[in-house]
DNA sequence: GCGCAATGTAACCTATTACGTTACAGGTGT
DNA sequence: ACACCTGTAACGTAATAGGTTACATTGCGC
């Protein structure tokens, strides 16, 4: 049980939707529209929900589009969270708290 | 006045952000670490708020990386609206209403 | 009017990503 | 052995984010 905070969206895609609706991933993909390699991918971490993508999982396993989205967002900030601290920005405000 | 439903976040930026600072667009794209190009083109509607963007933008300009990735996906949904419709996606799921 | 800064954007480059097809190797169950 | 599922490699396309350089337009100070 490997646990990265957060996890990668095709993690809780595999065992939200797939496991929990007995469903093998090569009839998923066939389901929401697009091919094995590509849903495969997605459940592997080798690529991200596009909005496209967030489309057909709400549609097919519920919830709305931006909910997939924004696990996609905050698993890609995470990502970014060591080049963030290099990032030579220029701040125009004082008062606020940053993530 | 352009209205469409939802702006893009770039009309939100030279608004909230630049206007409201008085900056140029050469002088806030040197701010931020970027080219005076890309945030044009992000300005004006040409690309998107990239990851990477939304953290440069939370540093300049404060709020939360999150919530200016959160923008750019209600706008990239609103774009995705025609098509989808067209989308031929099975339905696993009976009891839930969807965007 | 003349110069200059700011702006948008075109032309070109690279790297990355999403998606597709086809094909192969490894596992599992019958 | 055979059928099936799975991951993934190798190849393609299209789109996107970022860069550099250069150009035309606009607006402002003088």
């Amino acid at each position: 049980m490997t646990m990265h905070n957060p996890p990668h969206p095709g993690e809780i895609i595999r065992e939200l939707c797939l496991d929990a609706l007995n469903l093998s991933v090569t009839d998923a993909a066939a389901g929401i529209g697009v091919t094995r390699k590509t849903l495969s991918a997605i459940l592997n971490g080798h690529a991200g929900v596009s909005p496209e993508m967030a489309l057909r999982l709400s549609k097919a396993f519920g919830s709305t589009p931006d909910h997939w989205l924004r696990m996609q967002n905050a698993f890609d900030l995470w990502k970014l969270r060591s080049k963030a601290k290099t990032l030579r920005v220029k701040r125009y405000i004082t008062n606020e708290t940053h993530a």
